[in-house]
DNA sequence: AGCGCACCTGTTTTT
DNA sequence: CAGGTGCGCT
């Protein structure tokens, strides 16, 4: 059943010992070779705690860590508790563990405390900045001038943000270890860029003037300082700028820009210490600084192997720490450069293209003082995985083309890097790529996808293709969301996935009505929502509210949700009580959990928070139910992914490529460093553009790699068949420069509903397994009830609140019962039990059970209401809200199967399962072991 | 062929 | 607000 590595991926698995750089293309059994990498280190005798096995996201970590445990018979609990983690993650651990003093290292004197917490949410830290900004101004006067630059000060934010990934931080005084060097910019690198684009360029009559000239155009669009242009009188010499301004700009003074940036920054840190929060950014910059400064801590924690996976998604300070965690030189960084689609969430793709200069650098930072790494990197050990088990040959070398296309006409591609060609490992049949434009395009899409699966034109191993079968990848959120909606107008099976606007939708719109109602009796904004919801026109809704003569059911629904007791409750009473149930909801009322956590609800911060969401545009992911529909989603979150058939929509102008401007008036590039784009005149107030950010600016044009590294990712997740869609006549570049011969579509929607409509389909299929997402198996897959005998017909919610419930008092919170509370009866039992209870008391663990199944390997998960644990055995204990006992047999095979992944991390004491019947206060056993 | 100008249009998201 | 595109002038 398991496959055997081939070719370079054994390779890999068998070389261990020193430095290794993997070209992993698309499909090519990345997770896989690496787990197996994993168990082979394993076999050396090696144990999980001297691994450190690092991954971009958690998801990824997960099934890395799946994938180790299927394949392994080694120690569970060891496995369990392995370094399998993002980098955050890792570095999250580290500092809750010995990080408290971190910040120390920058000479700050707030601390890390057990109550720090990671904001992960952009709302959230922008609210927490724009409040640190308003007084960060009162504070330091002198820095007027920045201040009426600014126009959007989330913008600072990011730029602090981008400078700690890149191990820019400041200190008490000064910079930490010369990273103030890196703000003044790289001037080698924009000379030979200035030289490049500033060589006027031989035309057939003569020389034209150079690039850098040309791209100055505008410049008379803009308003300088009179004095500055007036130095500059003439910038041009000859056919091209004179060399010497370019110069002068590029070292124009900017050291008060840095003092402000260093202020800024440092008043920041000490800010979000003291409010006990921390980004992302800064988790990584506090796990870094303490491990650069704490040689005992350094060497106690540091690791035999490092392996860094999707290595084409780190940042510098990522690189740096996989230097800083190995105590022997043995690093593997596996990934592909040409889906580095993440640059601008500050993944640096030099990271691999510029691996060895890299190395280089950051070996020599680390150990400039003294020796931090004990080990030199020796030579840098290559290897390429280039058979792909995914796509056909035929979509495979067209999918190469996408790095060479040009991003606009004058644009010149120079692929400086090695492509490693991959080879299809089995040959295809039914594959093909084509092209197609259509007036709307919408509608053109959604048409071709009815007649791909309903027509007889294409098959899958001779069997017909089913919707679930097909993606459709857009490079912006909009298109996927405009196409969705209008599918679900036709009735066609298409479902969207990815972030969306969630707090927009009607559950959203309705919540924070009655949350302004609440808030306010006579909110008019709220009452007119829900006026106008419950059926009311508009001169009705006008005398209510005017008369404030209120419906009497919506002010008696209004006092019992004040009687909520945290944001959750209140939340789940509406949906309730509109029959809202679907993943909007779901996401709505977990985003609210996550956010306002305490029990305390603050209910004018709830208002502002959804308000500011909604003015922000603020996304959050949604996971579509419908198992057998197409997938609508944009190219970056379709990542990793791969679909029979594919439809790359939406080709057109200004969407894709698309213009990257990044219009922040400060900001910092590598080459350029800090720079401001407009300056403040005191003598006469106004604002100008620079001229030398202008000039410097101008140097390097717009770069579209990363646009066709993006559709080249989009590319190969086709398995067998790719479609590329354009509007007709706003075909975009890439569209026109793959020479793609389109076929003109004219969608006609009566076709697509007679061809949905005619044959109902009957899902027959052999030998091809179906969606290859990665699944988890619920331990509940196990158990079949549904909801509605589930909790004795009290509902899934009620059952929700009894377990959270449970929780709090399990983990030592304080909690009280009202008299006229919902469940109180169960809530009072529930209160009772946990504190008869002597021991350890373990709420919601997560439980991983491996189990063989028609001799496949699954892994189960779930997560275990509570573990008793006393010295000689552990109790596994279910709460169950059902009125009678009618379901405990299946609840029993649950249990067993949670006892049995308990058993492994407590091999020496009794096990034993139990199930509390909330209503029933009654506590059974099911199970000993 | 070479250059300049007016017009058009608008993004991705994990930890 | 900045960049691409296409058109029209020299």
């Amino acid at each position: 059943m398991s496959p055997k590595p081939k070719g370079n991926q054994k390779k890999l698995i068998n070389s261990t010992e020193g430095i290794y750089l993997v070209d992993a293309g698309a499909g090519t059994g990345k997770t896989f070779t690496v787990s197996r990498r994993y168990a082979k280190l394993l076999k050396k005798e090696t144990e999980p705690e001297d691994i450190l096995l690092a991954t971009f996201t958690e998801n990824a970590a997960e099934n890395m860590r799946e994938e180790i445990i299927n394949y392994c018979n080694c120690d569970l609990s060891k496995l369990r508790e392995a370094p399998i983690s993002t980098f955050h993650g890792f570095c999250q651990q580290l500092l809750m563990k010995k990080g408290f003093k971190a910040p120390a290292g920058l000479g700050l004197e707030e601390a890390i405390t057990a109550n720090t917490r990671t904001i992960s949410n952009r709302v959230q830290e922008n609210r927490e900045f724009a409040n640190f900004y308003d007084s960060f101004q009162e504070n330091y006067p002198e820095y007027g001038q920045f201040y009426r630059i600014v126009y959007e000060n989330t913008n600072l934010l990011q730029l602090i943000k981008s400078l700690a990934v890149k191990g820019i931080f400041p200190k008490q005084s000064g910079w930490y270890r010369g990273g103030d060097k890196l703000l003044s910019g790289n001037y080698h690198e924009y000379l030979e860029k200035l030289e490049r684009v500033n060589a006027p360029v031989p035309g057939k009559r003569g020389k034209k003037q150079s690039k850098l000239l040309n791209r100055l155009t505008g410049m008379k669009n803009r308003t300088f300082d009179s004095e500055e242009i007036k130095r500059r009188q003439d910038i041009r010499d000859g056919k091209q700028v004179d060399p010497g301004v370019m110069k002068e700009a590029f070292n124009q003074d900017r050291s008060e820009l840095i003092a402000f940036i260093h202020d800024l920054y440092l008043e920041y840190l000490n800010y979000a210490l003291g409010r006990n929060y921390l980004n992302f950014s800064f988790q990584l910059m506090f796990a870094y600084v303490l491990l650069m400064e704490d040689d005992r801590l350094r060497e106690s924690i540091q690791f035999d192997y490092v392996m860094v996976d999707e290595f084409q998604d780190t940042n510098e300070i990522q690189f740096k720490l996989s230097l800083l965690l190995s105590s022997t030189g043995n690093i593997l960084a596996v990934g592909d450069w040409k889906q580095s689609i993440f640059g601008f969430q500050y993944a640096s793709v030099e990271n691999i293209t510029e691996f060895e200069d890299r190395l280089d650098e950051f070996y020599h930072q680390l150990n400039k003082d003294r020796q931090r790494t004990p080990y030199t990197p020796g030579e840098v050990n290559r290897i390429s995985l280039r058979r792909n088990y995914r796509s056909s040959q035929e979509i495979l070398n067209f999918s190469e083309r996408a790095l060479e296309v040009r991003g606009k006409k004058e644009e010149e591609v120079s692929l400086n890097r090695e492509v490693v060609s991959l080879e299809a490992a089995k040959s295809k049949v039914d594959t093909d790529i084509s092209a197609f434009v259509s007036e709307s395009e919408v509608e053109g899409v959604l048409s071709r996808l009815v007649r791909v699966v309903e027509g007889d034109e294409a098959k899958l191993n001779g069997n017909p293709i089913e919707y679930k079968d097909v993606a459709i990848f857009s490079r912006n959120r909009s298109f996927a969301r405009e196409l969705d909606k209008k599918a679900r107008e036709l009735g066609v099976s298409v479902a969207y996935e990815g972030g969306a606007e969630i707090f927009k939708s009607d559950p959203g719109v309705i919540l924070l009505a009655w949350l302004r109602v609440m808030e306010r009796r006579n909110s008019k904004r709220g009452w007119s929502v829900i006026l106008d919801e419950a059926g009311y026109n508009i001169a009705e809704v006008k005398s209510i509210i005017d008369e404030e003569d209120f419906p009497p059911d919506t002010l008696r629904f209004r006092d019992q949700l004040k009687e909520a007791y945290d944001i959750g409750a209140v939340t789940r009473k509406i949906f309730i009580r509109y029959g809202f149930d679907n993943t909007f909801t779901d996401a709505i009322i977990e985003v609210l959990q996550n956010t306002f956590d305490s029990s305390y609800m603050n209910l004018a911060s709830v208002v502002q928070f959804i308000e500011e969401n909604i003015r922000q545009g603020e996304t959050y992911d949604i996971d579509s139910q419908k198992e057998e529909a197409t997938t609508v989603q944009t190219i970056h979150s379709a990542k990793g992914l791969e679909y029979p058939v594919v439809f790359l929509a939406n080709m057109n102008q200004h969407t894709f490529p698309s213009t990257n401007s990044d219009g922040k008036r400060i900001f910092y590039n590598d080459s350029l460093g800090l720079r401001a784009r407009k300056s403040y005149s005191d003598s006469d107030g106004f604002l100008y553009d620079d001229l030398e950010t202008y000039l410097t600016s101008r140097v390097s044009g717009v770069d579209y790699s990363e646009e066709r590294r993006l559709l080249y990712v989009a590319m190969t997740r086709a398995e067998n068949y790719l479609f590329l869609s354009a509007e007709k006549g706003k075909e975009g570049r890439f569209f026109k420069e793959l020479d793609l011969d389109p076929v003109d579509l004219e969608p006609s929607i009566d076709e697509i509903k007679s061809r949905r409509a005619a044959r109902p389909r009957k899902t027959l299929r052999v030998g091809r397994p179906g969606s290859k997402r990665p699944k988890k198996k619920s331990v509940h897959s196990v158990i079949d009830i549904t909801f509605e005998n589930h909790s004795g017909g009290r509902g899934k919610e009620f059952g929700t609140m009894i377990h959270a419930f449970a929780e709090k008092i399990a983990s030592g919170k304080e909690v009280t019962v009202s008299q006229e509370e919902r469940g109180k009866e169960d809530k009072v039992n529930v209160k009772n039990f946990i504190q008869s209870l002597s021991g350890k008391l373990l709420p919601e663990q997560e439980v991983l059970i491996p189990k063989y199944e028609n001799e496949t390997k699954h892994v189960y998960h779930g997560s275990i209401d509570l573990l008793h644990v006393s010295d000689d055995r552990v109790r596994v204990i279910d709460f169950k809200t059902d009125e009678d006992r009618t379901n405990e047999s299946q609840y029993k095979r649950q249990i067993s199967l949670y006892a049995e992944g308990v058993s492994a991390e407590y091999p020496d004491r009794e096990i034993t399962g139990h199930i509390y019947y909330t209503k029933l206060n009654k506590l059974v056993t099911t199970f000993k072991i």
